[in-house]
DNA sequence: TGTACATCAGTGAACGCGCGTTCACTGATGTAC
DNA sequence: TGTACATCAGTGAACGCGCGTTCACTGATGTAC
């Protein structure tokens, strides 16, 4: 007898539905992603997700989590590399074109349970790796939530305006080499150009 | 005999679908809102607006026109007043959280046609207004793309931030006043503090 | 080594819903003569 | 001043669609004994 082409159980399913969650969402958003569509190009019944994710809900809240724990670790490997903040505003860019879909869900509260506790850890964890370098930046005394919060501002605004594609026709520089944009837009930050 | 309680035509229906439109993305955001939830609250049949904006695609692109239009008066108005980034900054901020329907729908190209003239040019202007004053924040021979590209960023993100409820419970200061909070954060872009 | 049984993972039909758009229509308005 | 008629603005029923969720079910797996 032929083995059949596809067991009854996917043995995977889970993780399949994640990335074929943000697959649509890379087209089409994260509010127009249906659970149905995810079901189908996993090549499941729709009726399938249910069993991992409970609801729509519970598979946002899975994929917002996966993301800050991503993110997280991006950021955790270039501060092992330096402090400079720059670097690690680039990599906050860069982690969120690279990962469009995640970065969206996570921005967006209120389609996932902020509540969850993977989510919370890893959102505090990442953003540490954004505050904690931020301070060098600004003059002794300097508020360390607002120093803070004028890094994400920044990095977090160039990334949203990239990815909406806000930047497109601003300058033959904004869109083929977002890496090399994000960083000369960081490294402006710099007080002056002592550095060689 | 009684004057019928409501006229056969509306007399302003144009004005009153758009901001009831504002009203449900406010509350729904822009890709959950619904033309026959805007017609419901306007009073109006729900096959009513398709007489004065074609489709939905067609309310949106009013939408973004008119956005853009206030965007431009109140950035113009404020430097009119002054030149300081900072205080342009504030404006920007300030009139996403006080528009937080038209500022949604502008910066998702997606939901509308941006060939429109009207935003076009609207959208132009006011960005005129954040390019210009930022150039003034940086070393002589800063390019002018990356010094606007910059500024619009920090504002944008800080914009953004704040309308997805992702800067709560990130320190007291952060939502109550959230002028005061956009006016410190512009200000950190001062090289140093040498006016009194 | 076998067997009974609980549990887990997936199916496919059905539910009720709200949506955007189309359609033939009607009431109101304005303009040509 | 009156009348015919085109045009504009709004109605309400109907269309077809995709959605999230529920339901009774079945196939597969693992574990107790």
């Amino acid at each position: 007898m032929p083995a059949p082409q596809r067991p009854y159980h996917h043995g995977n399913l889970s993780r399949s539905l994640l990335d074929a969650a943000a697959a649509v969402i890379d087209e089409v958003g994260p509010t127009q992603m249906s659970l149905r569509e995810v079901a189908r190009r996993t090549g499941v019944s729709h009726a399938a997700p249910v069993h991992h994710f409970g609801d729509k809900r519970g598979l946002f809240t899975a994929l917002a989590a996966e993301g800050f724990q991503m993110l997280d670790a991006d950021l955790a490997a270039t501060r092992n590399r330096t402090d400079d903040f720059a670097e690690i505003g680039v990599a906050y860019v860069m982690f969120a074109l690279t990962h469009r879909a995640h970065f969206e869900v996570m921005f967006r509260p209120e389609l996932y349970d902020t509540a969850s506790a993977d989510v919370a850890a890893a959102a505090a964890a990442a953003s540490d790796h954004l505050y904690g370098p931020s301070v060098a930046m600004f003059a002794p005394g300097t508020d360390r939530t607002d120093a803070g919060v004028f890094s994400w501002s920044l990095v977090h605004g160039l990334a949203t305006l990239i990815i909406n594609g806000n930047l497109d026709g601003f300058g033959p520089d904004a869109s083929p080499d977002p890496e090399a944009l994000a960083r000369r837009i960081t490294n402006l930050t710099r007080p002056a150009p002592k550095h060689h």
